[in-house]
DNA sequence: CCTCATTTTTCGGTGGCCCGAAATATCGCT
DNA sequence: AGCGATATTTCGGGCCACCGAAAAATGAGG
């Protein structure tokens, strides 16, 4: 009934309608999981008749209200296990994705509830990324993207997208951090903590700004 | 080169020969994973292959020293994970064992190494079972299985077998608990902080008791 | 030393999830 | 409307760990 290879496709669904709301092809979703098409034609298939995503022949694939249920709730584990490691455990923010990713599967409901009591039942990830709560419910400030932003505009950054921990990296070491105020000055230069620095390759499409 | 399954099955060995040393017959490995014995004998095949067992047709099943070596780097990640449920979630003796079951396979080697350190390395877990240390060594002392015992010797409880999880509620209530001591009134009869207790089914041996 | 119950192995088969190659559908463009 | 590039599905196949049934080996008792 429940396994975790059904659960990294629901949660890749998921993840890629979370901060924009177009549903994703068979095509994308076997680019970030690394299968090859025909294996998620195949899944997908299951994932359906499970009436968990639906799907006609040919067309892209989205989240029944079964299907979001279940993803918010392995992404609810892989974030707070990521707060609970970098909390507790001293890890570094592009340490923990991988660690994550293997333990959301394997922790009970009860140990799970453990930590999240023990860490104050919080809303957002180390990444910004909001956790949500027990119930599938998420709670969530209003976004520009930054390469969408017009210059001038200025927020505190919400969220820096974990996919890429090279660029995390970078961008942590550029002070532009969750939390961090930051003001754009022209498509390719933001000023952090006072001082302008040029943005890395790929940043405007990882950090999100709040509106 | 490393699978759940086969750690499982090098445990399964590794438990048998921990207190007593015969080999464990495929039989008894099926009935101890509760799988065909059929099963046992193709995995068997292959761990054999590796290198991690040995085993000749029609003969028992022993590790190697590799397999014992690994065997016991699992064990070791079982009884970690089981003290620190109880430690630091509150879990009872009786309920951290499928939980770590499933943990055991999943953590990785820094995050146990941060356990590790924070729970102070300890030797022995909450069932009283020697914790191997990282090299895979193990420390122990003498003991004698409680139904090996003479009447009237006496001596700590070293360890209760967590086997079965009903027993071992049963025994604490008895105050037949890690650490406490014992005296050997009878064959069926204990004393146990000064009062004298008749032993339950099976308790004989699943206690251990300091020589 | 032979027989027979018991244990172990062999053998053919299954389900889950994956793959590449080939067939087919879709869609933008002319 | 037709064409072709691209995306998707179908199809045959593979690997892993499992199973039950049937065959083979073991070894205890007579």
């Amino acid at each position: 009934m429940e396994s975790p290879v059904a659960d990294d496709y629901l949660k890749a669904i998921y993840h890629h309608t979370e901060w924009q709301d177009d549903p994703i092809t068979p095509s994308q979703l076997a680019g970030v999981l690394s299968l090859a098409p025909s294996s998620v034609t195949e899944m997908v298939k299951k994932l359906a008749a499970q009436g968990l995503v639906s799907h006609r022949p040919y067309g892209p694939v989205s989240l029944t209200p079964a299907g979001a249920r279940r993803a918010a709730s392995v992404i609810r584990r892989h974030r707070l296990i990521e707060t609970w490691l970098v909390r507790e455990f001293h890890y570094s923010w592009d340490e923990v994705h991988d660690e994550a990713e293997i333990l959301e599967h394997s922790l009970s409901d009860r140990l799970l509830e453990g930590i999240d009591e023990r860490l104050g039942r919080p809303r957002f990830d180390p990444h910004g990324d909001a956790i949500p709560d027990a119930t599938g419910a998420v709670h969530r400030e209003p976004f520009v993207l930054l390469q969408d932003a017009t210059s001038g505009h200025s927020g505190r950054v919400l969220r820096v997208s974990d996919r890429d921990p090279e660029l995390l990296r970078a961008l942590v070491a550029l002070r532009i951090d969750v939390g961090h105020e930051l003001e754009v000055v022209s498509p390719d230069v933001v000023r952090a903590d006072g001082v302008e620095v040029p943005l890395p390759e790929g940043a405007g499409a990882s950090v999100w700004l709040a509106r």
